[in-house]
Formats: structure tokens, sequence, C-alpha cells
DNA sequence: GAACACTATCGATCAGTGTTAAATTTTGCT
DNA sequence: AGCAAAATTTAACACTGATCGATAGTGTTC
């Protein structure tokens, strides 16, 4: 009767993780919206897993399709920028930085990492600080992410009101760019 | 027959952990090893979440029982050594990162975080830079744990070889220790 | 136009999950 | 011994992801 096709399905899986959370998605809920029995999902994947990569790509599009850093920008603040849209992309989905955690630079994805840290080279940086600088902000990204949306209706303990996941993921951004910012200078001393 | 109690099922969840990984810990598997049916467990824990809450309490025993810092001791040495040992423990256990993600500092480990606070504090870096900072190294820990685990037999894509998951997380740390040194001078200049 | 292969779905079913309720045994205490 | 509380068992429920064979629909080829 109804036709899907993978797009359809990972559109409204995405839907239905806004509205149940990353464990209210199941196949059969899923299967039920689309007007279509369960197995019926096994056609265009080959399992849940399958269907929760191919959602958090989709989920990844702001930050995949925003443009490289140009040879000329500011290295300092495209390298904030690019993980404030990191972040806000995490944080778009329900339980976003979850679904994200644990998948790995497909593809087109690695490319993109590596024109980024050839633009920070160009700039002077060392290429395995680089590297290593982008790695580190990731991980930062994605723990900060992760425990905003773990928090969700939690209070926050008291002694520790004054400064939240925002400030706190600006806070750490900020400290990542300065010592990469100093490391730039001792490498600038010694070439 | 048997009789258990509830730090014997916190050790022996944990050890099934290691061996079949966190999705692989199911309360059946984990009563038969007991000699025991498994709704039995649901007499010491309230439901599978409280179980795994105590474990992952229970796993951070190594990180809790740390001695705090002294007063004369060198507050950047301490910083580093603090997150390394915290990555050590996450990383003691099978999917310990997975397993610690989204849980919050209870009772005892919220004085224990406000004592290390202070401590940064009494070596000159404001109370807020050393909050952000704590939280910051934190996530970055978690983020780096998580990743480095999830990625277990997969080889390093092409290109970014260079860099393992230990080394990007003493960069990263270095980076984060790096930049809270500066603000501590900058905050000394203004004092 | 008949035979064929391919796409896409369904119905039934399987093994496994966390959880609950009630009945039952074991334990400790007076 | 008897009683109450602690601890466990038996039985069942409502889910989960996954697999099997059967079944339509669709276009292609002889």
């Amino acid at each position: 009767m109804t036709k899907i096709n993978r797009q359809l399905v990972i559109a409204e899986a995405l839907q239905l993780l806004d509205e149940v959370g990353l464990d209210g998605v199941s196949t059969r809920r899923l299967a039920q919206r689309l007007g279509v029995e369960q197995p019926a999902l096994y056609w265009h994947f080959k399992g849940k897993e399958a269907l929760l990569r191919a959602m958090a790509e989709e989920a990844m599009t702001p930050q995949t399709t925003a443009p490289l850093p140009a040879p000329g920008d500011d290295w300092r603040e495209w390298f904030l920028e690019n993980y404030r849209r990191f972040r806000r992309t995490l944080l778009l989905h329900r339980d976003g930085a979850r679904l994200h955690a644990g998948t790995f630079p497909s593809g087109g994805g690695l490319d993109m990492l590596l024109a980024k840290i050839a633009f920070l080279a160009d700039n002077g940086i060392p290429r395995i600080a680089a590297q290593s600088a982008m790695m580190a902000a990731s991980q930062l990204t994605i723990g900060n992410a992760l425990e905003a949306q773990a928090a969700h209706d939690k209070a926050p303990p008291p002694g520790l009101e004054d400064v939240d996941h925002a400030q706190g993921f600006e806070a750490g951004l900020q400290l990542l760019a300065s010592g990469l910012a100093q490391q730039r200078h001792e490498s600038a001393r010694t070439a």
C-alpha cells in the first residue's frame, strides 16, 4: 500500500527521535508512523544500527555542509565558530550527542577534517598540534553536549550554579584556542 | 539457596561488564552468574538503572579515593594528574566511559569537586575560571575515553595515524592547563 | 502475452529484554 | 516454637530487534 524509501524513513526517524528520545525509538513505533509493518524497514536497512548511523549522518548536515575555511580567514575565529556550530548541531535533536557519539568520520567527513587541519597548519600551527587540538575540541564538544542533554530536567547541584553548560563550553573552547595560540607563537620562535 | 547482597551483585556485574560489554549486561545473565533467579535482583535494586548507577559509582573508586590536593601542591601538576587518573579510571572497565556518561556528582563527589575548585582558587585562579576549566577538562576526558573505547578494533583513518587517543588527550589537557595558566597571570595583573 | 526477475511489503514467529505480582522459602528474634 | 521480616522463586506481561517464507506489484525479455 504505502511506499517508503530510505530518505523518508530517516526523516521520520529523526522526528520520532525528537518526540520520544533515543531510547524510545523502536522499529515498531517508526514503522507504525510510516504506515508500514515493522519488518519492512529491514529491506531498506540492514539492521537498527545501520538506521541509527544513517540518522546520525543526516543529523550532522548543518555541520557537514558548512563552508570550509578560506585561506585568508582568521584561524582563531574560525576555530571557535567551527566548534560552536558543531555543538549547536549536536543539540539540534534530542539525544543528538548520544546519537552521534561513537560515530567515525566517514568518507566525505574525513576529507573535510584533513582540509581543516591543513588550514590551521597554513596559519603557522604545527600539523600535529593542529590535529591534537581539533581532536580535543571535538571531544570536549561531544562531552559537553552529552552532559547538557543528560541533565535535561535535573537542577544544578548547590555550589555550582554560576556556570551552565553553554558558558562552560565557551570557556573551555577559549582555553583550547588560547593554548593553541601560545603553541603557535612558540613554534614561530623556533622556526 | 545462594545468598547475595548488594556489594556482591555490583562486583559480579562489573566483572560481567568486562567480559561482554555494556550492551551484553542483562539482568538474566547477571542473575545466572550469581546462581540466582533473575527477579531476585529487584529486591536489591529498584531497577536496572539503579544497578548501573551503583556500578558506575563503584567503578569510580580509584578516582574518588585519591587524595585531595594539599595547600602546598603545584596546581598545574595536580590538575594534569587529576584528569590523567580520571581517564585511567574510565578506561579500567570495558565501556567504562559509556557507563559513567550521564552520571552526576553525588553527595560525596560534590564536596570533592568543591574542594578542588577551592584549591585552584587558592592558587590565584578565579573561581569561575577554575570551575569552567574543571568542567571542560572533565568533559574532554569523558569524550576522549568514549571515543577511545568506541574505536576498539577499527584502524585509524588514513592521514590521522600520527596521533592516537592517549596522545591526543595529553595534548588537549596541556592546552587547557596552558590556557588556565594564562588566565591566572592576567587575573594577577588586574588584582 | 507469457515467463521471468527484482523490488517492496506482510504475516508469523523467535529469542531475548526489563519489570511486576503473588506465592514461597529462608532467616533472625523473642 | 512461633512469628515477622528478609530474600528468593515461580509465573506471567509487554516489550524489543531480527529472521523466515510467502506474496503482491513492477518492469524486462523472449
